[in-house]
DNA sequence: ACTAATCTACATTATGTCAATAGAGATATA
DNA sequence: TATATCTCTATTGACATAATGTAGATTAGT
């Protein structure tokens, strides 16, 4: 059930693109130094969300990335798909990386059916939080103390 | 953000023990037919989930497995868990496996709070939903018709 | 035009997990 | 005692993950 390493990557690239949405571009290097990411690995991430048209890239010296879209745009959930494929525990569950299931009767699968309800669950909140809202987030973080008790939900 | 076939099929193998509750056991082989789950890998799976305390097993000619405690008091939390380890999406947001991660302020992490909303969506249906709920969806799933449009949640 | 900083592209490797298979052994019933 | 069953350890092949290596292309500033 776990995000890869990969996927928390482009995630935490984004938040950093995002928070630097004011500026032309930020280098990889910036980013990996930030969020303790390996350089080169962070590169084929970053090419990956551009070629899912989520981010740009400027060559040359002073070249780096940038936000393809404005934050408001982009969803937690379109990344996470680009980079990982489907946000379905199960592939019999999910919409855009179906895979047939080897059960007996997919249609009556009662555990399809407690599957459904929890794909529903993680895209519903996948789907709504966008870069912006990461960066809102973020921002607010920042400002207040550190709950000791650690800032459950 | 998926399951492993691991996990799927020990939940198909604890629903069918869970449907055949009332006899004392339910042979590997009856099940590996029943699910088309490979007999060999289910040994293994079942044989987890027998050290999990979630099955018992007897041996002999007329040997097979059960489940170790009521229907209802099975969660599909408790078996994953045993099975595939975390729920939660990143291991910085996992309670009882949780491990740290290489951004540089986890207290502070937007990306980690969004991951915690996911987390207990997911968990909550799991630790709500157990193995007599999912035979009591499995039983109604069986009578009524399959809707062409499929069952939408 | 030169240079240095940056992205681009393709190849390679190390590691680990998943899914399954193999084979010998233990146990209990008839 | 025979046989059907579970038990246990080991091994395998395939695949994905997480990088690392090397060379090349582009651009800004000089």
């Amino acid at each position: 059930m776990k995000l890869s390493l990969r996927g928390e990557y482009a995630l935490r690239a984004l938040l950093v693109l995002g928070l630097n949405y004011d500026r032309p571009v930020v280098r990889i290097q910036t980013i990996s130094d930030q969020q303790n990411i390996p350089k080169r690995f962070l590169e084929q991430i970053l090419n990956d969300l551009k070629s899912a048209g989520v981010v740009a890239s400027k060559r040359g010296v002073a070249g780096g990335y940038r936000l393809a879209r404005p934050p408001e745009e982009i969803t937690l959930a379109t990344a996470v798909r680009h980079l990982e494929g489907a946000l379905a525990p199960v592939g019999c569950v999910s919409e855009r990386f179906y895979e047939k299931c080897s059960c007996p009767d997919e249609a009556r699968c009662a555990i399809r059916s407690v599957m459904k309800e929890v794909r529903e669950a993680v895209v519903k909140i996948m789907e709504r939080v966008t870069v912006a809202e990461l960066c809102e987030r973020s921002r607010r973080l920042q400002q207040e103390p550190v709950n000791p008790f650690d800032f459950s939900i």
